[in-house]
DNA sequence: TTGTAAGCGTTATCAG
DNA sequence: CTGATAACGCTTACAA
């Protein structure tokens, strides 16, 4: 059996009352008493239970974060926001990965509240009113980060602005024939605003729509490649794209360098997300950044307000974007 | 206040232990009177807390992974496969970075044991004594991931055979002057051992070693285009360079490429783990494969066996590796 | 300044 | 088959 507050508090010859309030700095403690027990938890080698005063005090100081994927791209930076900020305030973090599986992530759901997370920080999807629902009958804290619903505290970026500045930028340069490889249009998230933001940027620059330079893809390599081998098959192809993942734009970049052309003399790229990767690859990406590990900070750090039942002035935080310019476009 | 077992029994008229034996499917309870408990879980909504249970039970199903940065290119799925086979073994994961850091790893640690973890996963760094002797006293399980220790469980490749696989594929390939752009010789996970495993290629295949065509890097991007550069400006130039990370594969290909030659023609190019972004990049990555998610998944499958104290036959799990052939080699 | 004791929400032992 | 109850390790009135 481990050693418990009991035998810190014999060795000591105190009660375990008194070894409690050494433990939690309460100031009502006699220098030479503290001296005692502090001595004692030396020798015993004496850890808290957390589990115990978890159960005592009604808090675990450790907050559930559920995303998709922790493999895929865009998140890791996001968690690494999180946990430092979480760090900085003790807490902890447990991380799911839902696949974007409804039965997943509903089942993730109940295991972080019957662990009793203070809160949770969701990424993992478009938020449902099942979800929402859920959440607030358990009385739990949640703050939604890349996604947004109803009055739930999130944070996010202007979507739509982002996307029209990548064009706008664009067009700025002289392109003329301005193509989009965008998300699913089925994805309020990343897929529509996106794609809303081009179309923007092109009316509002009075330039014509062309059908043809519009295609769906999913955020991966493979989707940007295939459908950029689609746009160099027109006619009349497109002397510039823009794309919402730099994994598409990557892919993009290899099905131009592969059919002879020069990026970007031939054909401009503009990714989205400044992942690593963006500036590694050769050439180096422009893309519409993010600031992701911000996003999970000032995620995080809201999440604390709303846990100590600060006064937050506004839930809903919108973070500034910016493109970054390097040699694709 | 939440609902506690104590409202269920109320409802369903029967004593608090009756409804702890629903709960965890004892058999010994008449199927009329589950159904009422059943019945009134349902209508109270009621959630187990599983704090309190794990305290009376002793165990969490909650295990600590140790990595010093989820957002480097190696660990999220490492990490992905851990949380998948913990999912599966219905245990949670937290997730902590160390940055290396020994102070932050030791607090990490502490948190940790506080929180009663059933286990850990160390992949932070080189394991010591001091720690091995806290997590000894501690009697928490741990097994290491790409790394090793004494007689601690622990799962890795064959860093210097490897290592020596890529370079010998260099060999048979017919180039004559491979430099190595390697990690520090201090690293003894990957900087030393693969040194190792290019020095056996080399002399192996008779090849005299030229101090001049090593060179050390530090795994980042950076290093490996500087190191490059500084290997371009040799007198005589070597014709392939094996490096330890893809990371340093695609800065050298970025120097390669900046210096007006060709990947592969001019300079073959071999990385080291077969990161998302291999495949990705043009020219793609030939590139020495560790199975990464493999790595997490086989981790956390042996941790689950010594929580259940099962018998198990070896301890030092030596996975394969691959080497991936693409187009930079 | 310190100790006693109740209680957090479970599980498990023991009786019945 | 079911109920009382002690116990898990801690915190926190309340008393002294």
């Amino acid at each position: 059996m481990a050693i418990s507050i009991k035998d810190v508090a014999k060795m000591a010859e105190v009660s375990v009352a008194t070894v409690s309030r050494v433990l939690n700095k309460n100031t009502n403690v006699k220098e030479e008493t503290e001296k005692r027990v502090l001595d004692a938890i030396e020798k015993t080698g004496y850890k808290p239970n957390a589990i115990a005063r978890s159960l005592k005090v009604k808090n675990t100081r450790t907050i559930g974060i559920m995303i998709p994927d922790i493999s895929s791209n865009f998140f890791p930076e996001v968690v690494r926001g999180i946990e430092d900020v979480a760090n900085e305030f003790n807490y902890n973090i447990i991380l799911c990965n839902t696949d974007l599986d409804r039965e997943k992530e509903s089942k993730y759901l109940d295991i972080l509240v019957e662990k009793q997370v203070d809160g949770i920080i969701y990424m993992s999807n478009t938020f449902t009113d099942q979800l929402a629902e859920k959440v607030k009958k358990m009385g739990i804290e949640i703050v939604l980060i890349s996604t947004d619903y109803k009055d739930l505290p999130s944070i996010t970026i202007d979507n739509v602005k982002a996307s029209k500045d990548a064009v706008d930028y664009l067009i700025e340069k002289g392109y003329e024939n301005i193509a989009l490889i965008g998300g699913q249009m089925t994805d309020p998230n990343a897929g529509l605003p996106r794609y809303n933001g081009y179309i923007n940027a092109m009316s509002h620059a009075g330039k014509t729509i062309n059908k043809d330079f519009i295609v769906e893809g999913n955020y991966k390599f493979e989707s940007g490649y295939t459908g950029m081998k689609k746009l160099l098959e027109l006619e009349k192809k497109p002397d510039a794209v823009f794309t919402v993942s730099d994994e598409m734009a990557v892919g993009i970049i290899r099905a131009v360098l592969e059919s002879g052309y020069k990026v970007p003399k031939d054909m401009a790229v503009i990714g989205f997300d400044n992942t690593n990767m963006a500036k590694m690859t050769y050439p180096s990406l422009t893309t519409l950044s993010q600031p992701l590990y911000e996003m999970g900070a000032v995620g995080m750090r809201l999440l604390t307000k709303l846990l100590n039942k600060e006064e937050v002035e506004n839930h809903k935080i919108v973070l500034e974007h910016e493109l970054i310019k390097r040699e694709s476009a």
